[in-house]
DNA sequence: TCATTTATGAAACTCTGTTGCAATAGTAAA
DNA sequence: TTTACTATTGCAACAGAGTTTCATAAATGA
């Protein structure tokens, strides 16, 4: 889709620096850090706006969290079905220990786990390490 | 086990600093931050310290990093298994989005998942959010 | 085009985590 | 017990991640 369709879809206006920081991601097929996107934009945009920009992104569905064992936050687009109420609550996600890219693996699904009585789970993430195949 | 026995039997000193920590996990059920640790810790250590402290215990196998959504790392004392050579490495944990706490469930393990082909598999942990025990 | 609302930039700040170095404490062996 | 060696600690300084406030600028709907 289109990306100034894509944020209006979302409630969102159609800034310059939105459109800048969605096309970086519409560009990646894994997961980016703040400062990735900050690296990658042409134009100077204040380090505030960006975050500013990754924060509106993710309340309206628009990209999710991508947990790794980074330091840092990296969020990746979200597949269709994800909208400002509701994530796929379903991720996999595999980051590689060679390249350090994490990327979504978005056909594949979390196999239900026995929960101990008394916990109930609402979303779950899995995390997959190991080497991808660009690298392997 | 002892807490002086634990660290000399992963090559560490009994150190004052070391032994406040790992008291601190061991009082603990959920995995804990460096904050945690420190607003814990009775006597004033230096920040550095209980960074350190954490890392060594990390390096030899005594902790294992928790990795769930929230802004900074968190750690939890490994299960017998896990040594400085190989960490445990199926770690299922739960994060409740009620009182904040993530749980290491021990029992549970992770189901195999198929990835595609060219990816290898090292480790993987799954996060499953929902409300726990406590809370429900 | 105008008025309203939302987004941006700048500065200042907090929190997390690391590095280098000198002083101190543990440990093993004499 | 004392010594000598090595690991650990505290301190200072730093780098990076992320947030808040507020005045200015840009987007949108009428």
């Amino acid at each position: 889709m289109e990306a100034p369709l894509i944020l209006s879809n979302h409630d969102l206006r159609n800034t310059s620096a939105r459109l800048a920081v969605l096309g970086i991601f519409q560009k990646y097929t894994y997961a980016l850090s703040h400062s990735n996107i900050e690296k990658e934009l042409q134009k100077d945009f204040d380090r505030v706006t960006i975050y500013r920009t990754i924060h509106s992104f993710l309340d309206k569905g628009i990209v999710h969290k991508v947990m790794d064992d980074s330091e840092s936050a990296k969020y990746a687009l979200c597949v269709d079905e994800c909208s400002s109420d509701h994530h796929h609550d379903n991720h996999v996600h595999f980051k590689c220990s060679k390249c350090g890219n994490s990327e979504c693996l978005n056909n594949i699904q979390i196999p239900l786990t026995n929960l101990p009585s008394g916990y109930i789970a609402t979303e779950s993430n899995l995390l997959i390490e190991g080497v991808c195949k660009a690298c392997s």
